[in-house]
DNA sequence: GAGTTTGAAACT
DNA sequence: CAGTTTCAAACTC
């Protein structure tokens, strides 16, 4: 703590005076009236080098380490002119110093600003009121702003999350005490509130919001951050793991992270870089604490990924190899067709953020965090006559359902439940099971895709760990996390000889890109291959429009509230094309309709179809008792499918199907599991976007066979105009094929992008070049 | 895990 | 467009 001292003397001591004048600090100062005027008399003196030395010296830590200095010094510069007046009066300072503290007191806003720097304090004066261009910051920004604010110097300072979202928090006497020991205790205050809030923020609508913003942001600061990451893949790893601990902590009893300034994880790191100070700690720094960094997610972790970003940029700026832009490239792409981005994701945040409740604006923020961000995103979006589309659906989707199965099996009530809604399951706070899980499942939504297969394992591995520590060890229960943890994969392809370049490869025609965990071989189905990927994606296309479309498709007119039951038919949607089983009866998941969950249709040229998901013969759901599979033959009675089906103009809009025979059939193809394909079979050129909350959202689905999983409620009357704009026209375009095959029409390459309202889902499209609008010729 | 079965996709 | 081949997932043991 002495070596800070002379530190803090020697650093003011090169600054003139106007550059303080000139710092945010006082353009923040100036804009608070009361202050102003304080301000302009006691510049000098407020900041003149001799008030910032004592008061430090008297309250440094000792656990001050050289390394923070640069912080420290930043932190004391920016509180030591309010914590002065009242704790360090001294010399004629006091009268300045006091006067603005007073002034400000004026204001809740400017004592918060004025009192001691802490990042509570420091957030909510950011948050609140932001000067000049950092309020332009603000607006286009708000994620960055959120974590840290400018200095004097212009350099960051990491602001604790606390503030952000429980203000009221701020008032805390005890953090405006700004030595190095409040300062702590403040972080960890702030920790502590941040997990309090997340605790409060389940069971109040507006706190909710707040932490379902904040979460979202946190979401962004996690995205981004792999992208700096400086380490290398096994730091990309320590990342993984610690956004999942990061959630983890954020709803576990709050622990103690003391180490905040101590210990160089990346927040010290990151910031000390950011800051540019000698004695800067480098990130290695944060290797050390592999383990500590879980229990300091939050007080370090979080904001620091937020520094880290801009603190990779200044860092290239200054010449150091961090390696960012290196680290971007690193990340695998996964999706074929992308996000539209911005656009959509604000769409879709803004639908589903007016009406929605808490959990629903959780996964609309979630949503709107996980769509478009990643350099993938970026590069892909780029691509001409690529679709909208996000394939993570599968990974994240399946993830989330199997988070929510479990969990419901955690508590012991039924293997393959319907959680009563999202909501339900987030806010069931005394379940740390659903709280872990549930943020385990956010979390994946944090992260870019390829990291997003990473974390889901992480999760899944997380998923395991908790069920078990809450005794949930059953086998099945085992085979069950078995299952989460093979879907937190996504989809795995197997190929061997098509090169993962034709509709054989699941993965392609998911429109992804084959990762790791695929065993193919000679595989060109990834970035390094783009232009074969869409090349032969093009071809494929041209010979078939709806070759990447989903293969389950169901009737608009079914489509109803969620409280429906007017879709609950399988007969209600249908496969694209229909199967041509031979031999297993339609039974099995050769079958795919069976593989879909829908019924057989005249569509279908099976044989001995044992569907019990639908009857293509027109037989409608209702007259079947799906506890007993109805065996019936394939009489391909058009007429009374046509009635049947004089809806399907919408066959993407697909009801949610609260299909309460999914969950007691005899005969779910998934029984509970959602394999890691699941979405991404139904839609993945369909370029639905199922994004892990909107799975979560979507929970009843669970039970659902994978295509109509993907197939969720698109009532048309609630689309968008926006969507409406590029939607089938609801007469619809009913094609057919040559063999007296219905062809559902193509999706015109819409990457639907989900969001909810009013309890339904709707799918946003955006115009995909590549596909054509031509009604489909099935072959 | 190897082998078989199955049916979609691709090819002719 | 029907028939055949190829292919990889699903399934069985």
């Amino acid at each position: 703590m002495e070596l800070n001292t002379p530190n803090k003397n020697q650093i003011p001591a090169t600054n003139p005076l106007s550059q303080f004048e000139d710092s945010p600090v006082f353009n923040y100062i100036n804009n608070l009236s009361p202050i102003e005027l304080v301000k302009s008399m006691h510049n000098g003196q407020a900041f003149n080098l001799p008030s910032f030395a004592s008061p430090l010296s008297v309250f440094a830590s000792p656990q001050l380490s050289s390394q923070s200095d640069a912080r420290s010094f930043i932190r004391r510069y920016q509180f030591s002119e309010p914590s002065k007046p009242e704790f360090f009066q001294s010399k004629d300072e006091n009268d300045t110093s006091k006067g603005v503290l007073e002034a400000a007191q004026l204001t809740g806003l400017s004592v918060e600003q004025s009192e001691c720097f802490t990042p509570a304090n420091s957030s909510k004066g950011v948050i609140t009121k932001l000067p000049g261009e950092h309020m332009e910051s603000a607006i286009e920004e708000p994620i960055a702003l959120k974590y840290y604010c400018a200095s004097p110097d212009d350099n960051i300072i990491m602001v604790p999350l606390k503030a952000i979202i429980e203000p009221e928090m701020v008032g805390d006497p005890n953090e405006r005490y700004c030595s190095r020991e409040s300062e702590r205790y403040c972080s960890r205050e702030s920790e502590k509130d941040l997990r309090k809030i997340c605790r409060t923020g389940q069971n109040e609508d507006e706190a909710g919001c707040d932490w379902v913003a904040l979460i979202s942001d946190v979401a962004d600061i996690l995205t981004l951050e792999p992208s700096i990451d400086e380490e290398s893949d096994e730091k990309q790893k320590l990342v993984d793991s610690g956004t999942i601990s990061f959630i983890s902590n954020v709803l576990q009893a709050p622990q103690d992270n003391s180490n905040d300034s101590k210990t160089p994880n990346y927040a010290g790191s990151s910031q000390q870089r950011e800051i540019g100070e000698p004695g800067i700690q480098p990130v290695e720094s944060g290797e050390q604490n592999e383990a500590d960094q879980t229990p300091s997610v939050f007080p370090g972790t979080l904001p620091d990924k937020a520094v880290v970003n801009d603190a990779a940029a200044k860092v290239d700026i200054r010449g150091k190899s961090y390696q960012s832009s290196s680290k971007q490239n690193k990340i695998r792409r996964r999706c074929l067709v992308f996000e539209m981005g911005a656009h959509k994701k604000k769409l879709t945040f803004e639908s589903s953020s007016s009406t929605l409740s808490q959990s629903d604006r959780m996964g609309a923020n979630i949503e709107k965090h996980a769509t478009p961000r990643t350099d993938k995103g970026k590069t892909l979006s780029a691509l001409p006559g690529r679709g909208i589309g996000l394939h993570l659906n599968a990974l994240t989707a399946s993830s989330s359902g199997k988070a929510v199965k479990i969990e419901t099996l955690a508590s012991g009530k039924q293997e393959i439940s319907q959680p009563p809604s999202p909501a339900a399951h987030m806010t069931s706070g005394s379940d740390p099971v659903s709280k872990s899980l549930a943020l385990t499942t956010v979390e994946t939504d944090f992260v870019p895709f390829d990291n997003k297969d990473k974390v889901m394992e992480n999760a899944a591995k997380t998923l395991m760990v908790v069920t078990e520590d809450f005794g949930i060890s059953s086998p099945k229960m085992k085979r069950q996390k078995m299952e989460f943890l093979g879907a937190s994969s996504c989809k795995r392809c197997n190929c061997k000889r098509s090169k993962c370049l034709k509709l054989y490869c699941e993965c392609f025609a998911a429109g992804l890109y084959c990762i790791e965990p695929c065993s193919c071989l000679e595989c060109s189905n990834n970035p390094a291959h783009e232009e074969t990927v869409l090349e032969t994606r093009k071809q494929i296309e041209s010979r078939n429009p709806l070759a990447f479309a989903p293969k389950v498709i169901r009737n608009s007119d079914s489509v109803s509230e969620f409280g429906e039951e007017t879709n609950k038919t399988p007969a209600s949607a249908r496969h694209k094309r229909g199967c041509n089983c031979k031999k297993s009866s339609c039974l099995k998941k050769y079958c795919e309709c069976f593989q879909g969950g829908v019924g057989c249709s005249s569509y279908c040229r099976c044989e001995g179809c044992k569907n019990t998901f639908g009857c293509k013969n027109g037989v409608e759901e209702n007259d079947i008792k799906w506890e007993e599979p109805k065996t019936h033959e394939n009489t391909s009675n058009l007429n009374l499918l046509d009635i049947i089906e004089k809806g399907e103009d919408h066959p993407d809009l697909i009801a949610p199907s609260k299909d309460s025979r999914s969950p007691v059939h005899p005969q779910i193809p998934f029984s509970g599991q959602l394999s890691g394909s699941s979405l991404c079979d139904v839609g993945p050129s369909t370029q639905i976007m199922c994004r892990p909350i909107q799975r979560f959202r979507t929970n009843f689905f669970y039970h659902l066979p994978k295509y109509e999983k993907h197939l969720q409620v698109i009532p048309e009357d609630e689309t968008p105009e926006i969507l409406n704009s590029n939607c089938l026209p609801t007469s619809g375009v009913k094609s057919v094929s040559p063999n007296s095959k219905r062809v559902s029409p193509p999706h015109h390459g819409f990457g639907p992008s989900t969001t909810w309202r009013r309890g339904r889902k709707l799918i946003l499209r955006s115009v995909s070049p590549s596909t054509s609008l031509n009604p489909p010729s099935e072959q």
